[in-house]
DNA sequence: CTAAAATTAGGAATCATTACTATAATTAGA
DNA sequence: TCTAATTATAGTAATGATTCCTAATTTTAG
């Protein structure tokens, strides 16, 4: 079985994803992993992120963009989706409890993990709209 | 403005959509017209899915597989994603309403839609897994 | 220091989705 | 019903996000 060895650049991308508040694409990370690596390629930033998800260090989230945005807080937290500039923005509210959830459903199956994530327009695009 | 005339594809694709428990993508409707429309083009799929989904018609699911998913139950309702088939279904529970959900959270944007999901294993693929 | 194993850069390939265009279907009105 | 304007379609090319491949580099254990 592969272990797992240390790389610079992985260790960079969890670094960033650790500092910024939103959840920013593959493309994103690359271009600011890219001011400090100039030599790392997409490649790398997409390997490192699956590795990273898979081990449940980072989240990935699927909003309607069809891009994949990434979260190093791994605790629950609810999620809000702009639909007019596309990002993605944590919600400070402790979420409830999947089974809270759930509610009286009776599922045979195994629930792993349960994500809200709220839809419309942020603050920023909101004052766009009555300025224009 | 453009109106919206009347087209037998479209037809077809929200009668499969009503047809189907599941969520299916793109591409399985397509697959799935072609049995009546041979000639369907999938360019055809997905610009009236694109449409419905703008009409507010049917909903287009985000999951974890970078494929668009189609429902035509419009009413709140949870979902459930399969990590092992991809596939998602209905959970039979009443959500609660957004505002419980956010609680007591100050958030200056306008909330258009709420929606959670459940993700794990589908009792059938729990099934597989005790066999093998 | 060295050799084996893991990771990388760079680029090609894949897959979902969108864009383009000539032809066909739909619609409103005579 | 016939016709002309409009809208939708089929087929194909293009795009964009993500994955795959491989030789070269980095990491690690001894």
């Amino acid at each position: 079985m592969a272990t797992t060895n240390y790389s610079r650049q992985r260790e960079a991308i969890v670094n960033y994803l650790r500092s910024t508040t939103c959840h920013p694409t593959a493309d994103t990370i690359y271009e600011n992993i890219k001011k400090t690596y100039p030599k790392i390629s997409l490649g790398t930033v997409y390997r490192n992120l699956n590795l990273l998800t898979a081990q449940g260090v980072i989240l990935r989230l699927s909003c309607d963009d069809n891009k994949d945005h990434y979260d190093a807080t791994t605790e629950p937290h609810h999620h809000f989706f702009c639909r007019c500039c596309k990002e993605v923005s944590d919600l400070p509210v402790k979420p409830f409890e999947p089974a809270t959830l759930l509610g009286e459903a009776s599922f045979s199956g195994r629930i792993e993990s349960c994500f809200t994530y709220f839809q419309g327009v942020c603050p920023d695009c909101m004052n766009e709209e009555e300025t224009v």
